[in-house]
DNA sequence: TCTAATCATGAAAACCTTTTCATGGCGATC
DNA sequence: GATCGCCATGAAAAGGTTTTCATGATTAGA
């Protein structure tokens, strides 16, 4: 039972209405009366209940943060990006994770309720009727990589599509004839518009070779086996995530091909591992962590003036980073070594 | 100005609380009454306040997790494991980072007060005094690698000496002679550990040769080119952590050495990177996720049982993973390059 | 010296839910 | 047909804080 307010107004001979008066910092206490009260609480040990606290006053100081997963790179940059700009106004950070069931996804955003100020909803499964559904009414939200645009909730979408036009054209241009692709899990609305940019990349006459994966290494790998076993082979892989390239690339070595000579290999994220793999991982670069301080200062907006009108999609663009693992040595030939921006 | 239980009320055409029983499955409400309460909610779209439950109910649903960092692998992996655990249990996690401001992280704590039903701290800063003047009293805590044990609170810390001790073992065990050391920042207990272990585990006759470093990549970096000039040249470098042993491994390959041949590197962690590397990195496992996991538990525990009797420290055993940055083709010896197990 | 104004403080309402206790209606039992 | 008991429901309290409004005292002004 810890101590309450009650308990050090009775201490410090009070009211509470003093003890919240001198506690929040009101110009209009005494100073010796004040003085009392905060010796009274650190004797007590006394810290204001949350929960009463924002009952009243309608304000948690808390932002939830529903994603798709807490694992991993990409969402540790993306989170990193979101505290980063969190502790810069001291919000706190509700974090959710609905691994993929929409069920629990519906169950955490209404648990959020009457405990943050404002979601940050990043899900594959938020489609329109999913979020109109679940999602609080009245509680500002941000929009994370959904496929639908949700009437006045900002938005910020990655812009799968180019980068995977971009990836896709520059391995064509370098070349590369037969440019097999292994997917993200099709019902995921990213791994869908990556699959699209590939599409869109391929020149006249090539024929598009579609693995389908999950985002995860382990599919990578599985899929990377059964690339080394086509034929005929296809002399680049481009991966729709970094971590699934990163699996690929460990099936390629272990079945004899060199990487880039034999076969290119592009991946898309660019997660701080990227660069470390060896051969280093060309990829598209997404600024993970700038997307989660985006959103989050879109948040704190939309909290602060809820007359905010309509929700605007802001499009993150991205950019192609050659590293050695499609370029330098190719058997066709030469290109920069330096990250080449694009879009 | 979302919908409460007092709407719903009127709408269906009873008193609160017949909603609130209804609502919370309660068996005594008449299946018509019910239909129509559950009929109403769902066209207001209502769900109860959180703060306004928590601080009727004395339960929160929720344990908050004060980590020194949410950014990196190493966290990431930690705030997987106790992810994990608390989606079994269908509780929220309320995460914060202290980034080593130990005014910060008292602020965090006592903002935890009345929002968490327990708390996991991890902080480096986190010496008897600023515990037990800043932890909410009453309020159950386990305590993750803090130098001291706070009666009352179970506390899990890695095996941070032993593993340095092995590592540093390892590399004279292997005719290595002259091995540097990257430290962590000095004012935290675990880098301090690490630095004992290492100390202990130098022969008779060897030298310490200590580069301070702060557990990033670029510290690691820095003290590599250092490594790199220093006359006579180590023949081994363990860093105290993964990532600064990725760092020093850029600037050795930067300045041409090539390792393990020129130079043998070992790291601490296990993070998923290091086996990515090239060369792979020998490292020491730390089970992260396990212990995030172990340290969720155990808080459950005493959250369920506050009348758990001490709090015992677990030490959590960890062990030498072999790979090629430190095994292989040294000049001197040959090593085994699957893993071996240790301790 | 008396009135007016300022200001520190206290009493009480409000926030929204759960839960205890009271009430009234109904069916069952004799 | 009357009494007892059960059960669905409602009224109200409780939980800890902030905030509004009232009150009393003290000081300044005339």
């Amino acid at each position: 039972m810890p101590a309450t307010i009650k308990d050090v107004a009775r201490v410090a001979g009070v009211s509470v209405a003093t003890v919240s008066r001198a506690l929040n910092g009101a110009d209009n206490v005494l100073p010796g009366t004040k003085q009392r009260i905060l010796d009274a609480a650190r004797e007590l040990r006394f810290s204001p209940s949350g929960a009463a606290r924002s009952l009243i006053t309608r304000r948690t100081d808390t932002i939830g943060a529903l994603l798709p997963d807490l694992h991993g790179e990409y969402f540790s940059e993306l989170i990193r990006g979101i505290d980063q700009a969190a502790r810069a106004r001291g919000l706190h950070l509700l974090v959710s994770s609905s691994h993929g069931d929409a069920d629990e996804a519906a169950a955490a955003l209404r648990a959020m309720n009457g405990r943050v100020d404002g979601l940050i909803v990043m899900s594959p499964h938020a489609d329109a009727e999913f979020l109109s559904h679940n999602l609080p009414g009245s509680l500002p939200a941000v929009l994370l990589n959904t496929e639908v645009d949700l009437p006045g909730h900002p938005r910020f979408v990655v812009d799968n599509f180019g980068g995977a036009h971009l990836m896709t054209r520059h391995l064509a241009g370098h070349g590369r004839q037969r440019i097999a692709f292994i997917s993200g899990p099709l019902g995921n609305h990213e791994a869908q518009e990556r699959l699209r940019g590939y599409r869109a990349g391929l020149g006249a006459g090539m024929r598009e070779i579609v693995f389908e994966g999950d985002f995860s290494e382990e599919s990578g790998l599985s899929a990377g086996r059964r690339i080394a076993l086509t034929e005929p082979r296809p002399d680049a892989v481009f991966a729709a995530n970094d971590m699934m390239a990163i699996g690929c690339l460990a099936a390629l070595k272990e079945s004899g091909l060199r990487v880039p000579e034999d076969i290119a290999l592009g991946g898309f994220d660019d997660i701080p591992i990227a660069r470390y793999v060896a051969p280093a991982l060309t990829t598209i670069r997404v600024p993970i962590a700038a997307l989660g301080t985006a959103a989050l200062d879109a948040l704190v907006k939309a909290v602060e003036s809820p007359a905010m009108p309509a929700g605007p999609t802001t499009v993150i663009p991205v950019e192609l980073v050659v590293r050695r693992s499609c370029s330098a040595d190719t058997p066709h030939h030469s290109l920069p070594t330096a990250p080449s921006l694009a879009h």
